[in-house]
DNA sequence: TAGATTGTTAATCGATTAACAATC
DNA sequence: TAGATTGTTAATCGATTAACAATC
């Protein structure tokens, strides 16, 4: 595998899917599977899974196709869920709590280390075995446990001060849910997740799907 | 403004985020704006804004730019948010309770009519004006209700049975947060948004940004 | 009018699909 | 070996950027 060739977005964006597919079928006790099968399971072209597997190494066998579990530990390694990353949240509310109690991501790696809120009545709260703790200590709790991934749910004015300042304290990337863009510098890695954008979309598509 | 024209999924994902920003010159009292001025805050180019605006008509007037609240309105037009939604949430856990919580969505027009769970003990409950009940009740509410989206924010095993459910409720829209895709006949939309996945692709930057 | 900026065509770039030789 | 299916090159399609004439 070629560690240095700049990958697509586009084809990052689909790794995850195959993912998930490939643990299915996992669970569901299939040991090969085809790029054509693949393909009519997850409605995409088969000759794009081979182009988009290939962009990291030839992981099929011809006449074979692919082995499911290789096939998923070696996306797995691609996408860095090979290790564990720790994680803080910034903003206990209903969002920030639906992260904590999703069981699934912990399963993946992603370690949350704390909580961060800057209402006092929630100090020391536990959420499903993770601590409140107040905005001010979190510089320090950012450098002393090594954490690598910072979620934002907090309002977007907030939003852009805290990520400016967990981007001082050194974290690599910020999940950001906050509706605004953090304009940090090049080296922090922000990943948005935008439920307006999205909601919009669904509408735009309602909206235009109706006409015809 | 051609209605019939397929506009590219590419640009409808580009049209929220000039809404934003356009907003947010609205707020700060801007009046007109350039092509160019406005890909410098966006970092995109002012070549993109142009032709994606031209999609949907010539919003803009030779020598002076864009009237930021009429483009704004337009923008809000082809969205589809000229209008309102009604809309229910299926799961009244942490992930239901933030988007009832987050009072944008119906400032957006998009109204949150109730909050459909399996769990007994929440029946008649009241989170932030809506009320809680059960599963069984669901098909006539959104019959009865005209209900055309329906937030799905429950375990993906349930996801796929409810959503074939409200498939044949008739709603227009599904808005999956379950990880899962959900394979409906063509005439309903879904819109996902996978978490999971959005942190993979976080994870893969972080693995391959440190490469460098 | 002169200057600014759009709307739009043409050029480039990138992503997807098709095809098939290589090979298990 | 024969059949199946990959890996990979070539062809196509679509999206982005550049350029500039039209026009306010």
């Amino acid at each position: 595998m070629d560690n240095n060739k700049i990958i697509s977005s586009a084809v990052i964006r689909r790794l995850p899917r195959y993912y998930r597919y490939l643990g299915e079928l996992i669970e569901g006790g299939i040991q090969r599977i085809s790029s054509n099968e693949l393909s009519s399971k997850m409605k995409v072209t088969a000759s794009q899974i081979r182009q988009d597997l290939n962009n990291f190494g030839g992981f099929g066998q011809q006449g074979y196709g692919y082995n499911v579990k290789s096939l998923y530990d070696e996306i797995g390694k691609i996408l860095g869920i090979d290790r564990t990353h720790n994680m803080v949240i910034i903003g206990a509310g209903n969002l920030g709590q639906a992260i904590i109690n999703y069981k699934d991501f912990e399963k993946r790696g992603f370690i949350i280390k704390g909580v961060f809120d800057n209402d006092m009545r929630l100090e020391g709260k536990i959420i499903s075995g993770v601590s409140v703790m107040m905005i001010d200590k979190m510089t320090d709790f950012i450098k002393e446990n090594n954490i690598e991934i910072v979620a934002l749910t907090i309002p977007k004015k907030s939003a852009r001060e805290l990520g400016k300042i967990v981007a001082d304290a050194g974290v690599k990337a910020i999940w950001n849910f906050a509706h605004t863009d953090l304009n940090l510098p090049d080296d922090v890695i922000v990943e948005n997740v935008h439920l307006s954008e999205s909601l919009m979309r669904l509408s735009y598509t309602i909206a235009n799907m109706s006409k015809e």
